[in-house]
RNA sequence: GGGUCGGUGGCAGAGUGGUCAAAUGCACCUGACUGUAAAUCAGGCGCCGCGAGGCUACGGCGGUUCGAAUCCGUUCCGGCCCA
């Protein structure tokens, strides 16, 4: 399949020739059935996968993070890892110890949107992470500053209210917009100011070399519920206890760390430790889950380009007419 | 049957004469999101009302009191102990 569409675009009476290639993604809350869509798409339309899930980048984190199933296989001197004949781009790759955030994942992703279009495939981004997606999209400009983490722990001392009054001495058009009550932001907020001097305004700039269809999947709550519990019921018998304690084992990562991959990763320490007993557990761990779809949905929401739909020929034919404009 | 402790909002659980429509946690609803984003954070959550405000509520009934979720009586229900 050829991926060099052309666009035309008018400039006044000018009409200006680019070529813009079609990156498609498919997102919504967790459990809505996403990554097999996804794999459908790319076996159905000559495409690869690229997640955009912020836990599945973690090797051995597979039952808890929701990871498809699949090898690392070495497909014309390049290791790939493969999910039901479909490459899977920025998943399985990273040790848990480390840190891989929005940053590595824009670059990474860009990279991998080309390589795939190189090879005269379709890219297809997939997943959940919606501040992830959204950096791709609209390609959103992330102020160059990475983190310091000496500095994040001498702040984290301080209270939400303090770090507002440090924050608006150093940029009081942020600390406007900024919800004062968020340690997590003022901080990063306050990060940049030391590097920067300022934050630089957050640019959304409509990206000229690609052109994005989003598919949103989703499902009415009750049913959505059905799904996290069946899918809760096979992570279960698959041994997702078994995946933490070896977590812990394999890269002696603190119970701290963990928890801070939350969900799941959250909640089973808490058994382990006997803080709580498994049906709790179980209950905690649904409930998470379905707070998390929440939030995703809450993010999703305000994006108006998402197309929402659950059903795969249609899905499909939304595809195909968006490869053909 | 006797004694004793207790019955509070969807649940758990504070409050023990006025500042109580009632802390806190969970659940539930709505939302935010500039390198932690499965994280982090905000608001709402008896009923009516846009609002001021009104109404009904701390097992039931009846008292005491200017005033009761809080004190007293009684009754129903539950836990524990003794029979």
């Amino acid at each position: 399949m050829d991926c060099n569409w052309i666009n035309t675009v008018l400039f006044g009476n000018i009409e200006i020739v680019i070529k813009k290639f079609k990156v498609v993604a498919i997102l919504g809350p967790t459990s809505s059935g996403k990554s097999a869509i996804a794999i459908k798409l790319a076996q159905d339309l000559n495409g690869e996968v690229i997640s955009a899930d912020s836990r599945q980048v973690y090797k051995n984190m597979n039952l808890g993070t929701g990871k498809v199933r699949g090898e690392w296989k070495k497909i014309k001197n390049r290791k790939v890892f493969v999910s039901e004949e479909i490459p899977h781009h920025i998943i399985d790759f990273r040790s848990p110890r480390g840190e891989y955030n929005i940053s590595h994942f824009q670059k990474d992703c860009f990279k991998a949107i080309n390589a795939i279009i190189n090879h005269g495939k379709l890219p297809i981004i997939c997943g959940g992470t919606g501040f992830w997606i959204s950096a791709i999209v609209d390609n959103i400009s992330l102020p160059q500053v990475k983190p310091d983490l000496a500095l994040r722990r001498k702040l984290n001392k301080k209270t939400a209210v303090q770090l507002f009054e440090q924050l608006k001495k150093l940029d009081i058009e942020r600390s406007r917009s900024i919800d004062c009550h968020n340690k997590v932001r003022l901080i990063r907020a306050i990060e940049i100011c030391k590097k920067l001097g300022k934050i630089p305004r957050l640019k959304k700039t409509a990206n000229s070399k690609y052109q994005f269809l989003q598919i949103g999947i989703d499902w009415p709550q009750e049913k959505l519920d059905k799904k996290i519990k069946k899918r809760l019921g096979n992570r279960w018998q698959s041994g997702i206890i078994k995946e933490v304690k070896d977590l812990k084992k394999k890269y002696g990562l603190s119970w701290k760390k963990i928890q801070s991959f939350g969900l799941a990763y959250f909640w089973i320490p808490e058994f382990l430790r006997n803080n709580i007993d498994e049906k709790q557990l179980k209950e905690k761990v649904f409930l998470a889950e379905r707070n998390y779809a929440r939030r995703q949905r809450t993010w999703f929401k305000r994006d108006k380009h998402i197309v929402w739909q659950n059903q795969y020929p249609k899905i499909k034919i939304s595809v195909k007419k968006f490869l053909a404009q």
